[in-house]
DNA sequence: GATGAGAACTTATCTATACAACTAGACAAA
DNA sequence: TTTGTCTAGTTGTATAGATAAGTTCTCATC
């Protein structure tokens, strides 16, 4: 077989693979709003042609971009935006916090995006569902004033909280939405805490390097009947955010 | 094309991809003991040929199992089953050896360094003495099996155990050691969490890269009247360990 | 014994192909 | 209009093979 396309000149090999540069540049597009939150991208066929490599290696990308919540693919339909990370790689036009003040978010917390989508394998396991199963999916920031404190995801049961999107957007807490969709309270039934580095997205949002520790944690709260009702996970910036954790309200 | 089958929605079939059913395999096997973490997996090779599957199939399991933590690979070594994230549930006894026995692991430690010396402002605040007091200050590693989990570094007041450095060289742990020195019980006052990451020295002491994301606690632990006896400092490797707390007191 | 070259092995990336599973729209029939 | 069916298009899964890059061990050499 004769190599066709992409001859390395022998020089020096691209550090990076192929599939990181293409993750890279579609999100790069992804971010200058080249594709919009919602719109579907050009099929896995298409990409593989435009960039000129086996549609294979456009997968790999696509699935990177997928883990970090960029994009979402239904089968037979097409792989969709889920959320524009604002300001990417090196972007100086765009000012979040400007956007922020401007779209008359309310301080301390930012959505970045609100879906509905079915549930992947970890989400259905955490939430007591079966794969596949609808859920609403919440991503946005935490901020103390202007400075990012952490990125989180919230995943909750779409049957059992119909009206829930709309109230995550109206209202100011999740604490609140769900108050307004029913429940009245709900616990913390369990907590996990791993200690990971920021990418190149979750950097940019936090405003800190890439690379720079983060503290990640898995939560899942139920209702008073041990019903899990949100899976959420937070990315605390690691030099902003100390946890702290004491006796008393360990056994509170 | 000719219809094949099922125009209307008949037969079920238990659709669950051959991939799943292998990473499902293989985490059932790493949780029953049969692998041990950092054991060293079959190799892709192997496997497929144990699964009657292309290697490829078995990648897909891999890097599901990987994306999870549980295991992780280094290209022209092997993959290695990864001390799955050790989780170490904080709360008003932790207790570093049954913290670890209870998970099935062989708890080890092995000292770096033990001193006596003036303490400094922020020891002495912690432990509630006067800036310059002497402290035994014991330095060293904590170890599940031989895969280094955790640096450390316990201060404790010297005035009030005065051979505490000859205990902690003799005995196996900090509880043994206080005991012998006439403390028969401590609890955690209190435990704040850090992401940081890896210096050079530490992360040549913890096994991992340089950068890589550190979990950092600081806890202090207190007699049954409530006077200080520990400050401690830990860096646990983030990849191996999950810090778990009960409480709802992670804000988002 | 220490060192370095090299072989054997292992994972990482990329290409190529085929089919299955699912979606959305067109279109005919009731 | 409504319903059912078909079809073209799209993603998901699996196989097969080739090459690159990193690791580990052996062994000859100094």
């Amino acid at each position: 077989m004769t190599p066709t396309a992409t001859p390395p000149p022998s020089d020096n090999r691209p550090r990076s693979p192929v599939w990181a540069a293409i993750a890279t540049a579609l999100s790069g597009e992804i971010a200058s709003g080249h594709y919009s939150p919602g719109d579907k991208l050009p099929t896995e066929a298409q990409l593989a042609t435009r960039f000129g490599v086996n549609r294979h290696t456009v997968r790999h990308a696509l699935a990177r971009l997928a883990e970090d919540g960029l994009v979402h693919a239904r089968r037979g339909a097409g792989v969709f935006v889920s959320a524009a990370p604002l300001d990417y790689p090196i972007g100086r036009r765009t000012r979040f916090h400007q956007n922020l003040s401007a779209a008359g978010q309310l301080p301390g917390r930012a959505h970045l995006h609100i879906e509905t989508r079915p549930c992947d394998q970890r989400e259905a396991q955490a939430l007591g569902l079966s794969e596949g199963t609808l859920v609403h999916v919440c991503e946005g920031l935490s901020l103390a004033g202007a400075v990012p404190l952490a990125l989180f995801r919230s995943v909750f049961p779409a049957a059992r909280f119909s009206n829930l999107p709309q109230r995550l957007a109206e209202l100011a807490s999740v604490t609140q939405a769900l108050a307004a969709e029913g429940l009245a309270d709900y616990t913390r039934a369990s907590t996990r805490i791993v200690a990971k580095t920021a990418t190149a997205m979750q950097a940019n949002l936090l405003h800190i390097a890439q690379g720079a520790p983060l503290l990640r944690t898995d939560a899942i709260n139920q209702d008073a009947t041990g019903v899990p009702v949100e899976y959420g996970r937070t990315w605390f910036s690691g030099d902003r955010v100390t946890l702290s954790v004491t006796p008393d309200e360990i056994d509170r």
